[in-house]
DNA sequence: AGTCGATGGATCC
DNA sequence: TGGATCCCCTCGAC
C-alpha cells in the first residue's frame, strides 16, 4: 500500500452522527439536537431551505462548515443528521417503530389524504367505524326516483341477519405461485375448488378441501393474468383475460388451453402497440365474452363460435386502461366498466358505442374495480385508488354522485396488485364487503394488514381478520358463492378461512394444512425454519409444511420484526 | 441486516 | 401528447 503523504493541508473532518434515536426517542420525539456539538450555534438550527445538494444517499444530511473552512486549517464537521425518509427534512421520522408506522408529519394523512393530521390521529382510523361521508343530497325530490326505489324496498329485509365472518385460516399453500397472485375465483359449482391466476401469467387449480391437491398451469399466459371467469355452460372451462393481450380458453383437467383471441399477433412492436387485456366478464345470457385493453377499448367474442363480434368499441378515455367491467347479474343487458380515467359507466348493451354510456360515475383517482350488486344487481360499489369505497345504493336513482363514501386503506402501491371491495354474494342485504387493508396495525407487537369486512350501508367495520403468519398485504380477496369461506392472495400465497367454530385452526400444529411450494425455495432460518435439512424442497411442490410452524402473535418470536428504527 | 430492483400512476413541463 | 421524475407501511432475492 502506498505510503500516505500531504494529509497535512487538508482539514480534518470530523463525522458526526446522531445517537440512537431509540434512546432520545424514549424521551420524547422532539428535535433531538446533539448539545455536544461543538459547531457554531447556528448550524444546529436546521434550516428548511438546503435541501438536495446537502444530502446524501440515505436521507442524512451533510453540512459543510462553510464558515470554518475559510479560515483555513479548522476542522471540516460534516453532520449526519435524521431526517425524515418521507419529506427529508430533519426534527422527525417516518416509518417504523417496532410494529408501529409513524407518519410524516408534514404529508397530508396517508388514510383519507387529508391535511392536518396523520394516520395515527385520523378520525377514519381511530374510530371504530370507518368514516362515512353521507351524501349530498340527503333525500331525493325526484318522483320518478322514489317510485322506483319504493318498488325495491321490497326486496331488502328489514333486519339483517348476523354476518357470518370466515376468520381463522384453516388452510394455506405458501409460495404456490412464483409471482403475486392477481385473481382468484371459486369454482361455480365445486365448493372445493379455488382457481388463483399470477403475475407470472400461471393459473392454480386448489382443491382446499383435499389442501393437497394442487396444480399450477404454467403455459396458459406470458404475463398476468388480470380476470378469470368459468364459462357458464360448461364449468370444466375457464376464461382468463391476460395483459399478454390474449384471452385463454383452459380445460381444467386436462390444462389444455387455446387462445379465444389474441391483440398481439404480431408479437412486440413496442410499448404503443401492446395491447393488454384487464377487464373481463361474460354475459350468458347473449353467450359472449366480454374484455376491454389498456387503450380503453372493448372487445367481444362470441363463446359458440370463438370469433370477435363486430369492432373495438371505443368504452373509456382513449389510451387509458380498462380494469374491469361487469355483467348485471339481473338485467343482461347492462354493463358496468370502470378503469384509469376516473370513471365507472354503466352502459346498455343494445346500444354499445362510443359516448353513448348511460351514466358516468366520477371518482377522484383510479378505478380499481367496480361491481354490481350480486343478488338484486341494483346497487353498485367501487373501490378508487383515492382511498375511499363508493356505494350508489340504485342505479335506477340519482346517479350524479354516490350515496356513501366510505373511507379505507387500500392505497395504489406498484408492487401490489390493486385492491378490490369484493361483494359477499351470500348476504341477502347486500351489505357485507370485504378488501384487504394496506396499512398495517400493531398486534401485539407484529405489524399485520388485516382484511376488513365492512358494512357497506353504513360504513361499519364489521371485522377485520389477520393472522400472525400472515405478515404481507392481501389484495385479493374473493367470498365464497355458498359457504362462509374467505379465499385470500397475499403476497405468492393463499389462504382459506372459516368461521372459528367451522375450522380447525392450523395453529393445532397440524401442518398438513401448510402446503409450501415453489422452485426456488430456500431453507429459512431462524424464526420460520427448523433446523431440517430438507434440500428436496426444490422440486415444485412438496408438501410437508416443515418449514413453516404457526406461532402465536406477540411470541418472542413473532413475525414481522419490521425494520425497527434505533 | 442491508441493499436492490421490479415498474404504475401522478405531476410537471 | 410525451418524456422525465418522483414516490409513504412491498417483497423477495442476494
Amino acid at each position: 500500500m502506498a505510503p500516505r503523504t500531504r494529509r497535512m493541508a487538508f482539514p480534518k473532518v470530523l463525522i458526526e452522527r446522531d445517537t440512537d434515536s431509540e434512546q432520545s426517542s424514549s424521551s420524547d420525539d422532539e428535535d433531538e439536537l446533539e448539545e455536544e456539538d461543538e459547531g457554531p450555534p447556528s448550524e444546529s438550527e436546521p434550516e428548511p431551505e438546503e435541501e438536495d445538494s446537502t444530502k446524501n444517499g440515505y436521507g442524512e444530511r451533510i453540512e459543510e462548515d462553510l464558515s470554518l473552512k475559510k479560515k483555513g486549517k479548522a476542522p471540516i464537521t460534516i453532520s449526519l443528521k435524521k431526517v425524515c425518509k418521507v419529506c427529508k427534512k430533519p426534527g422527525h421520522e417516518a416509518g417504523f417503530k417496532g410494529a408501529t408506522y409513524i407518519d410524516c408529519p408534514m404529508k397530508p394523512c396517508f388514510l383519507c389524504k387529508m391535511p392536518g393530521h396523520t394516520t395515527m390521529t385520523c378520525p377514519h382510523r381511530v374510530a371504530i367505524e370507518h368514516g362515512v361521508i353521507p351524501a349530498p343530497r340527503a333525500s331525493t325530490h325526484n318522483t320518478v326516483e322514489y317510485v322506483l326505489q319504493r318498488q325495491l324496498r321490497p326486496r331488502i329485509l328489514p333486519i339483517k341477519p348476523a354476518y357470518v365472518i370466515p376468520d381463522q385460516v384453516c388452510c394455506a399453500v405458501i409460495r404456490y405461485h412464483s409471482r403475486r397472485v392477481t385473481c382468484l375465483e371459486f369454482h361455480p359449482t365445486k365448493n372445493n375448488i379455488l382457481l388463483s391466476g399470477d403475475k407470472k401469467g400461471q393459473v392454480g387449480v386448489w382443491d382446499f378441501d383435499k389442501v393437497h391437491e394442487r396444480m399450477v398451469y404454467q403455459n396458459i399466459h406470458t404475463c398476468i393474468v388480470n380476470n378469470m371467469r368459468f364459462k357458464s355452460t360448461n364449468d370444466g372451462m375457464v376464461y382468463a383475460a391476460s395483459s399478454d393481450g390474449t384471452i385463454s380458453s383452459t380445460d381444467l383437467e386436462t390444462g389444455i388451453s387455446s387462445s379465444l383471441m389474441n391483440l398481439n399477433p404480431n408479437g412486440w412492436q413496442g410499448p404503443s402497440n401492446w395491447r393488454m387485456l384487464y377487464g373481463m366478464d361474460i354475459n350468458s345470457e347473449k353467450g359472449v365474452v366480454l374484455v376491454a385493453d389498456n387503450f380503453g377499448f372493448l372487445y367481444m367474442v362470441d363463446t359458440r363460435s370463438n370469433s370477435k363480434i363486430g369492432e373495438a368499441i371505443l368504452i373509456h378515455k382513449k389510451g387509458s386502461k380498462v380494469v374491469g367491467l361487469h355483467c348485471n347479474p339481473v338485467q343482461p343487458e347492462l354493463l358496468l366498466s370502470c378503469g384509469n380515467d376516473h370513471f365507472a359507466r354503466i352502459w346498455d348493451m343494445r346500444q354499445l358505442k362510443a359516448g353513448s354510456s348511460l351514466s358516468d360515475l366520477a371518482h377522484k383517482r383510479v378505478v380499481n374495480s367496480a361491481y354490481f350488486s350480486p343478488l338484486s344487481g341494483s346497487k353498485i360499489l367501487t373501490t378508487s385508488q383515492d382511498n375511499r369505497l363508493r356505494i350508489w345504493d340504485s342505479i335506477f336513482g340519482n346517479l350524479d354522485s354516490p350515496s356513501r363514501e366510505i373511507v379505507h386503506s387500500h392505497d395504489f402501491n406498484r408492487h401490489l396488485t390493486p385492491f378490490r371491495a369484493e361483494w359477499d354474494p351470500k348476504d341477502p342485504t347486500e351489505s357485507l364487503a370485504v378488501i384487504g387493508r394496506y396499512i398495517s396495525e400493531n398486534y401485539n407487537g407484529a405489524a399485520l394488514h388485516p382484511i376488513d369486512f365492512i358494512d357497506i350501508s353504513t360504513g361499519q367495520l364489521v371485522a377485520e381478520v389477520m393472522d400472525p403468519n400472515i405478515t404481507t398485504i392481501s389484495p385479493v380477496n374473493k367470498l365464497h358463492p355458498r359457504d362462509d369461506i374467505l379465499a385470500s392472495g397475499s403476497s405468492r400465497s393463499l389462504f382459506i378461512w372459516r368461521p372459528k367454530e367451522k375450522s380447525e385452526p392450523v395453529e393445532k400444529k397440524d401442518e398438513s394444512k401448510i402446503i409450501i411450494c415453489g422452485g426456488s425455495m430456500k431453507k429459512r432460518k431462524g424464526k420460520f425454519g427448523g433446523e431440517s435439512d430438507d434440500d428436496s424442497e426444490d422440486d415444485g411442490c412438496v408438501s410437508k409444511g416443515k418449514n413453516f410452524q404457526f406461532k402465536k402473535a406477540g411470541s418472542k418470536s413473532a413475525p414481522r420484526p419490521r425494520k425497527v428504527n434505533k
